[in-house]
DNA sequence: CGCCCTGTTGACCGCTCTCAAGCGGCGTGG
DNA sequence: CCACGCCGCTTGAGAGCGGTCAACAGGGCG
């Protein structure tokens, strides 16, 4: 299976720096190693069953992981960004789907010379090693809304996320770059109920969307209390407070 | 956040050997730096909020990883087995409570010395990653299991599992080491609907439960189209076949 | 024997899914 | 320039699966 890499970071954990593009940069990527190729939207990079012959890092653009099951239903496991690594598996074969959400780009670096290079330096080794168990620690985030929360804390947790990993760190308006559908594979829930759940934060006055793709976050703390599943948390107004 | 290295693995696909307890030693695990400790069951071994001073590698008995949100809703991201390791976490402190299922032992490995190790022996490094990408693989099933299954899918699939990785592998009968909140809490249902689903399962003749901590698979066949996520799938009567 | 803990079963409710219609933006072509 | 169609999104009505609350059963152990 294609294994994600550093997805989305959590935003309601204090968390240091996400592993970006430039500490990759730090610790050499071997760029002369590796291929970059550009993708059109909806193109696949990988696919399940593929040879997993290289190993990527996303250089621009947006890129999901999905598995599909053979009736159709869709899982996604993570959004990579920039800076973010995919296509770590242990099996020959890939098991999930890489594909670009938008126009992008990837560098390839092959597996073997990935393994060789880590074996020889250890800096490198332990920045792909952070960037692995980073994407286990935030599977679990993941996880744990999808099994235990409702549509409105799921939403609340991946628009939270979004503004923590958006360019301007906690910016107030964000670009869903990705579609309905996606969002809704990504949380483990339908189109319909991702659109509903949209106009519910909106009437509350948690949001606003001044485009369908365009998100303005009015309450970052009535959001992050959604998120973080805690139904007893207190409700602080930061307007009172800043 | 506590780091889930190669939990349960899926019996649906056929994979190699999981990472053993034998591979491990293969690659010399340390035990002159690590330390034994003995866990009654429940017994915490870290819990959140700890900092990340070891990692673990299971010796003996079963062991839970668990995130509670604050309001109580609890997700158990892996069971760990003999040969498992666990609490690789990037952050200073660990995301995951580690508790013992029952009775068991454990090894820790301070960190300072598995990244030493890492640092110094390729093969040891190799086989911690292959690991921790293994866990990923894992984590991604899991999480398209809890994200888009019927409960009755869910068990099927935890059951297929279970058998797969049971001393005698594949065997029809297996001993549920874990209470069914533990079942319920890993795949995001209540303990009222797996109990249903057995019930159900049992009417259906998939299975029989001479008592409530055993199992006998009677149909694996129909159990794993099931656990598949593959609606669509013919029903092959495996008694026609064999 | 009686308590406690775990698991089962039942009744009911509500969240989310399903199915379906409608809307709005955008690109294309007349 | 407008008409049309397509696609992504929203909204609505209804159904069903699983959650919630509650009672009960069974086994282990003091």
């Amino acid at each position: 299976m294609t294994i994600a890499i550093h997805p989305l970071e959590s935003a309601l954990r204090p968390a240091p720096d996400p592993f970006a593009f430039g500490d990759l940069a730090a610790v050499k990527f071997p760029y002369a190693d590796a291929v970059v190729v550009t993708y059109a939207p909806g193109q696949e990079v990988v696919g399940e069953g593929d040879p997993t012959e290289n190993y990527y890092l996303v250089v621009r653009g947006v890129f999901r992981a999905v598995k599909v099951t053979r009736d159709g239903r869709r899982q996604i496991f993570a959004f990579y960004m920039p800076g973010d690594m995919c296509g770590l598996e242990p099996e020959d074969t890939h098991g999930l789907t890489i594909e670009a959400v938008n126009a992008g780009a990837i560098a390839a670096l092959t597996r073997q010379a990935c393994r060789a290079r880590m074996a020889r330096d250890p800096q490198f080794n332990a920045a792909i090693f952070d960037n692995v168990t980073r994407a286990l620690t935030h599977a679990v985030d993941h996880m744990t809304m999808v099994g235990r929360s409702s549509a409105e804390e799921r939403l609340a947790w991946f628009l939270s996320m979004l503004s923590a990993r958006s360019p301007g760190r906690r910016s107030a308006s964000i670009e869903l770059t990705m579609q309905r559908q996606d969002i809704a594979d990504y949380l483990g829930l339908t189109i319909e109920t991702v659109s509903r759940t949209f106009t519910h934060l909106k009437a509350q006055g948690l949001i606003a969307l001044p485009t369908t793709r365009r998100i303005d976050i009015l309450r970052p703390d009535l959001l992050a209390r959604l998120a973080s599943a805690d139904r007893d948390a207190p409700i602080c107004d930061y307007r009172a407070v800043c």
